[in-house]
DNA sequence: TCACTTCGAGTGAACGTTCACATCGTTCGG
DNA sequence: CCGAACGATGTGAACGTTCACTCGAAGTGA
């Protein structure tokens, strides 16, 4: 296959050479290490510098056993919640000295796992992901056989050796049905994600469940699609045509709530006198909606940030992950569409 | 620092003790080597499975120099239009058996080089990057000192070693300049991103020039801030009230565009009878907005996948990148704005 | 039968580091 | 004045692979 272009690199035998030094303390200098007379640390530095050294990180990985990577994973990095997550990550890493190593997920390989895979071989030292279309029995899998730290950010699962954090499912489907009813709304369509049955799965039932408890109606009506914009609309409309009475729609996120204004739009019905909207997530552009979008936020960096901090405290304390639960609690951000 | 948790993971050396053969002949099996025995083969490969081998990379790499991985490093992973170009790469990359690291530059860090070299002593093949605050120069330093590939996206810079793939902006000026004065708008305010003053460089002369071109005035009104939506929408206030005799308006790219409908709104002017808009990306997002955004759209992922390939191809001949620049041609996306 | 090729498999070295230990001088308390 | 402790540096081995060889057995053609 293809091989790497250009000269050698110095290595930290060069540098020792040109610094009259052994390679230990070029090594001892490069880490910092506290017993290296200053002028030794100097004339080191110097050579590193003549040199353009760089230290090679797969030969100390082989030894520390360490890369200070931890892999990010997700099915869809141009979803926007991701975005932010990855971003919260980034910024707990650095803090941390350590760097993240971003991968999409690709469902064509082995339904991920092997995407998986290739992030260990590769040796991160912790893996997060975005669960999408993993089933809980794969991660489970995958946990067991990593050998290093897992957290699943995102689902509401137990899983042996994985840490996860999601969002409170139940409050955010109470929040969002108090506030139509608190607007008049009670015949309520719900629009899911047909993508990943499983996450989708939480909120749905929470959904359905404060449905029922706030407006006993006991199966609302249901349309699903994709998380896109074009899909959202899609499935609004079919909902909307087959259920007239409908005064109002929850999409599974802000992106399906958008095509859900659109297919207001369509149909003729303002929204939120005829139809109100609501979504999840309350990503930026949701303010720019017709009209702006009420929607449901959680704090993904600050999601993001305690995920990386329980990787680290496996990574520091050796324990591997158990399989603990944070939620975290959801609010309403209201605009116009309900 | 950290150490990694768990236990040892089995190394080639354990599978070929199993199996009851040399490590080399292990590495053949790996690596799919012609010259094994199909009965060895198979023999191998249930030692593989049984013990859950997972070859390490930073081993392999010592030795073949090549990571089969490609470094991706932008300013803001959080950019829609870093979604799809980072995706685009992904595919091209998997594709040929490499993987992606993406990284966020960190201005803080020595102004994004810093995060540059670590991509490097992180043993990636070749890096793409997103230029967006660094300067040229400090670009041509990392590229003649990185010894790998760099290709660059999103400026129109001629660099050497480095393949430079860009939008043709002079093209895309031209496009939005005259559809305004196809709907009948002639005096222009421009809305540019203060945030990456050589990036967008290119975009501003060429839109001062094609307003010159095709209305005659020399310098259109300016307001700069940062690529979201809210700086859109006080830039564009600003300008707005500065000058009340604007017809229409650019903005960088459709975030800020999007601020500027919020602005025209907050200012009781029609989009696009009292102001026509036009933004640049062409993001799905733009069809929700009210009303919906008329766009330049370019191919990010053609534009990624033709990066990959540039760095494949260096790669593979063994020949650093040389200065060439690529343009991509734009086309408009006719919405309601404009 | 012999030289020659091909196939399957093994061996020592090397990749660029760090670790554990050794070495050598100097300082210091008693 | 001696032994211990410490500070600065060096040495050999190890990390888990692959590379360039080597080796023996089996097959091939004259």
């Amino acid at each position: 296959m293809a091989r790497r272009a250009g000269t050698d690199r110095p290595t930290i035998i060069d540098v020792a050479d040109i610094a009259g030094v052994s390679r230990q303390t070029v090594s001892r200098v490069v880490s910092d290490h506290p017993r290296v007379a200053e002028a030794t640390r100097i004339r080191v530095k110097e050579a590193i510098d003549t040199l353009g050294y760089r230290p090679n990180r797969m030969a100390r990985a082989l030894i520390t056993k360490s890369t200070l990577t931890i892999g990010f994973a997700a099915v869809d990095m141009r979803d926007l919640h991701f975005g932010d997550t990855c971003a919260g990550m980034q910024v707990a890493a650095r803090e941390h000295g350590y760097y993240l190593v971003v991968t999409e997920l690709d469902f064509g390989d082995e339904g991920g796992l092997g995407t998986l895979e290739t992030l260990l071989t590769l040796g991160v030292d912790g893996v997060a992901l975005f669960p999408s279309f993993l089933a809980d029995a794969d991660i489970e899998t995958f946990a067991a056989t990593s050998g290093c730290p897992v957290v699943m950010i995102g689902r509401q699962s137990k899983i042996p050796n994985v840490v996860s954090i999601a969002m409170d499912e139940v409050r955010g489907a109470e929040i969002v049905i108090d506030r139509f009813v608190e607007v008049g709304k009670r015949r309520i369509g719900v629009l899911m994600n047909e993508m990943y049955p499983e996450v989708v799965h939480d909120r749905f039932v929470a959904l359905r469940q404060a449905v029922e408890d706030r407006t006993g109606v006991v199966k609302p009506p249901v349309a699903a699609g994709f998380p896109r914009i074009r899909d959202g609309r899609d499935a609004a409309t079919r909902l909307l045509k087959e259920h007239p009475e409908l005064d109002a729609l929850v999409g599974f996120n802000d992106t399906m709530a958008m095509g859900a204004l659109l297919a207001c739009h369509d149909l003729g019905l303002r929204v939120p006198q005829d139809v109100a909207v609501i979504g999840y997530d309350g990503i930026p552009f949701g303010a720019v909606a017709n009209p702006p979008l009420t929607s449901i936020v959680h704090d993904s960096i600050g999601m993001a940030d305690a995920a990386f901090r329980s990787l680290l405290a496996c990574l520091d304390d050796g324990t591997p992950t158990d399989g603990e639960v944070q939620v975290w609690s959801p609010e309403l951000l209201i605009r116009e569409s309900a």
